[in-house]
DNA sequence: TATGAATGAGTTTTCATTCAT
DNA sequence: TATGAATGAAAACTCATTCAT
């Protein structure tokens, strides 16, 4: 990648983050391009040349950010059931860390609206290589206990969805259930999807 | 209720409805109150007098569409689980039934965009007696096998929340998994959930 | 009159001090005729049978209310210059007591915008007898002083005019001088421009 | 100031201009922004690109206007009144022609609506330095005559108010007094303002 | 007389996008 | 590449007034 081409990333990125940053306070719809601008330190013009249009920065910030975030949240829960003894525990820790690692996304969650899914959409191959390979190490110790590859990745693409639909309501909401007080069954309903999914 | 109030509540609704026709071909934020007073075939002043604003259109609409489409589900799910000899079939049908009512409101959950927990959020109360009787019809089935009234709510939840979370994404996107390829692994999924849920 | 006309005038009334009170705390033109039904406790169509339209009310609001606070102001000050031995000493105190009354007539004033003039265009013969006769009863010891009755109408205009036009700006915006730093500057005006003008 | 503030301010005046005609042919509150940008010949966002909004653009206005009127009649008076032999005649012939320059100022008077003291409140500092220094020639001349420089801001504050109070309802009304009926009593009285302010 | 739902013209304001520099 | 003034369509919302009851 030439230099230029670099620079312009770095730039894009930079845009990308100042639009984040106010989208999380203010929400989409409320932020105008030229907040973005003003907050980015370019020019109203400048912005159309990195992106066509409002709707194609929102469209790659879901995707970037939805990205960053699982592959952040798939890292820490990994380092988490590393040590785990059997498979029972391990699916345990790791899902367990999936939760707090949603917990800690709280303002992304806000910000994509249960758009996490943007990026599930693209599930298992994410989009960046790196998030891929990790999710075949993290998945790859259950592939030998009797599931295929293919019913694993409906099963954890299930188990995904139940987890960030479930948390994001209890964090953002705290209703009809707080986080904490979901969490035990969200553990044991995950961990039955699982379970019930390696039998089939 | 006086006759006056009733036209009133009926004027409302009608306005809702022509929103909702709306919201549904053009997106709630490409639909202008304009749009929906020409539609619903009064004058823009009159939107005024039944809502604060648009936001306040969208919220009742939210609320009342997904509290509405609630009851529908749950009442034709009953009826086809009615005849189950068992309680694990009785689940089996009234889950797959739950799945091809989501797919038959494919129109309301474009529109409520994943917002169906603005119902879930007063779950198991919901807001509407009548659905309040039905959602305690259907459960108590199972109170009697192994649940507490407080563990089945919050089973029920996250079966709930499990399954239209996946269903959404399946029906309008088809991403990464179309309904039919990942209902099989739904249903499992949430019949381990529920009896997950009975053994905790 | 009869007690239907007496009603009606009540009634009218209750309106115009409704909507003074809001004049006062929101200004005329962000008051909305429907603010004004609201505190007055009446339905918006009532409005229409008792003033031809809004600006019909303003009329007749400024005028009732300018001709009240005259006259108050005119009683006032005719009480505390009762006693006065000479005839300096008498417009001394009565000029004194006028600028007392604008800043106990503060609120007033934010609502006319110095349209005090509203009443006084009709001076001097206000459009209350009661008015007139006060007006006559203080101007005539200035009578046999050497004014005719014509140009102590003019002089009196003028002084009062001087008065309200500084009180004004000193009382609602204390700049570009406060009241208490401009009152000797402005009752040796006033002084002045009587005894200038008897001389005349 | 750079070629490009210059132009801005150029255009921010020619709005002003637009405004100020149709403030005088329609008044200020029949005026909308729409009026406003189609006789300035440029786009409805424009005008918020040079005012905050209507609100702003009227109060920029007004202290403009009445700023810019102030200097032309305190620069007509004071040529009148060049020649003049004693100090009486001088001020006689300067407070005469004060009177006329706001009768030549009708319209203006129309518009500020008695809020020619928006601009007075700055007295006498003005806002524009060259206002400040022809001020302060013209009453030069009276400041070796028993005035301190304080007494007499205070006395020429008082004498305009006087004189733009009184020349406001009788120019614009023409009641109770018409403007040359009033004129002689408002010369007189004016003078005796200035007389009495300096004995003091 | 009294009501208050309905009206719709009229207003302000926003904001994504373009384009000359 | 970068700029930012200019655009104008489109949106939300207001409010004086009418009129059927």
């Amino acid at each position: 990648m030439s230099a230029d081409q670099t620079k312009k990333l770095e730039k894009k990125r930079r845009i990308i983050e100042s639009a984040f940053e106010l989208f999380k306070s203010k929400n989409i719809y409320n932020t105008a391009v030229d907040d973005i601008v003003k907050a980015a330190g370019i020019a109203r013009g400048t912005f159309y040349l990195y992106f066509k249009d409002k709707s194609d920065l929102i469209e790659q910030l879901v995707f970037y950010k939805s990205g960053e975030s699982m592959k952040e949240m798939m890292l820490l829960a990994a380092k988490r059931a590393a040590d785990a003894q059997d498979l029972e525990s391990y699916a345990r820790i790791f899902i367990d860390a999936l939760i707090d690692a949603m917990v800690g996304q709280k303002e992304l969650l806000t910000v994509l609206n249960k758009n996490m899914s943007a990026c599930l959409r693209s599930f298992p191959s994410f989009g960046d290589p790196e998030a891929v390979e990790l999710y075949h190490s993290i998945t790859g110790r259950l592939l030998d206990h009797g599931y295929t590859q293919e019913g694993l990745d409906r099963a954890a693409y299930v188990v995904f969805e139940l987890i960030s639909a479930v948390s994001y309501d209890a964090i953002t909401y705290e209703k009809p259930f707080g986080i904490e007080e979901i969490r035990p069954v969200l553990v044991t309903a995950a961990l039955s999807v699982l379970r019930g999914c390696a039998a089939a």
